[in-house]
DNA sequence: CTTAATTTTTAGGCAAGGCTAAAAAATAAG
DNA sequence: CTTATTTTTTAGCCTTGCCTAAAAATTAAG
């Protein structure tokens, strides 16, 4: 059996590795422990063959590890999306909830879950859901932070990791699917304004770079 | 925090106490675990107050253990139900799911499921279902093994114990709700004869101890 | 009432996963 | 290139829960 512990190391690992390099330390933040527990950990995982540790240089999965990595990714993405359609809970409250019982359910109640949620691709914050086999559904997104004024955008993700930041997005309109135009942008990181659904909104740097967004294409425009 | 161990002892000491003195033997086997395992635990509960424990004697739940334990049941079968009646798991699926998840969903998933499910009181197996505060639905029901030839009752519980039990019975349609007609028995725990749907079917002492049952009052059966 | 059998506890270990404090390695600065 | 700073690892310790083997207490049998 493999443990709670385990699986989180492995996930937050994952997740790491796809910007830049995973230290020991950046690893014990993200965990909340502290760095000696890391290097510990780090040896067991490399004895269980999950990935490949060097002294004092670094980390990579190994393909057993980046499975377990998904396998954890799809049962949090599918639970938040269960957890929003089905049961009714806000996006600001799927995460915790979600981040215990993904350790938790069976292959079973994954799968049911994922035929009563119809085969989905994304969960509740447009992350995508991890196929069964580890394919990982592409949707082509760039973060808000990178527009310029004229664009004509949709939200297609928003980042899951502060709740109050989620609530705070919904109360202004910024969630998923919303169309918006970007009216201005102010140069070294400056706040940005935007019209969404009509009405005029700020949007400054420390909440824009949690918003992802695609153009919205005019056969898009014409379809809507 | 209270850890998954802790709660799995609480609730087997709450269940073995209604029948009987809870010894040290009694846990371990119930837990799988050796007898020098419990004496362990069981110091430390009584530690953290959850039990009195008093060596060679025996044990018994404080008000805070019982307090747990019903929580935790109160879980379970909650999960049984939400299982079966929403996610469409069989009878005898739902226990070893609900027996994981029980220790990892929160305030919020009890009450969520508990209003889908309109207030129940008892899960897929006739189980009561505690309430928030503790209470526990009655049902007068007997051990079918307890029937004579001639009674007319209803099946009001089944043990959850043995899922392949679980699905045996459902084969020869004896599930919950289900009315049935004594018609012989066998002395020194010989076999009954039952009438169950119009088919005659033999249902032995290791079958019908698993079956609990009360008896069809004249109104119910006009009423029907 | 004494011996045998059973139950329970004690003693000592082990693995997981944390921690702190100190040592060692790597990196940055002068 | 040497010193300071930062990062990482070692060493040693702790708690939770489990184990085995042996000792002690209780219960049962003769």
């Amino acid at each position: 059996m493999i443990s709670q512990a385990t699986e989180d190391y492995i996930k937050i690992i994952y997740k790491m590795q796809g910007n830049g390099t995973v230290t020991t330390n950046s690893i014990a933040k993200a965990l909340n422990v502290t760095s000696a527990s890391v290097t510990n950990m780090l040896k067991r995982l490399a004895e269980m063959r999950l990935l490949k540790y060097t002294s004092y240089k670094g980390v990579k999965l190994t393909k057993a590890g980046e499975k377990i990595a998904l396998e954890v990714i799809r049962h949090h993405r599918l639970i938040e999306l269960y957890l929003s359609e089905i049961m009714g809970y806000t996006w600001d409250e799927v995460h915790d909830e979600a981040e215990r019982l993904e350790h938790h359910i069976s292959e079973q109640f994954e799968e049911k879950i994922f035929n009563m949620l119809g085969s989905p691709e994304f969960d509740p914050h447009g992350a995508p859901i991890p196929s069964k086999n580890g394919n990982i559904p592409k949707n082509e997104i760039s973060p808000l932070t990178d527009c310029a004024p004229g664009d004509y955008v949709r939200i297609e993700r928003v980042s899951d990791a502060d709740p109050e930041m989620l609530r705070y997005l919904s109360e202004i309109g910024l969630v998923l699917m919303v169309e918006i135009k970007i009216l201005s942008k102010e140069p070294f990181n400056g706040p940005l304004t935007v019209n969404v659904g009509g009405t005029e909104r700020m949007v400054w740097d420390e909440v824009a770079k949690n918003i992802y967004v695609a153009p919205v294409l005019s056969n898009d425009k014409v379809e809507a």
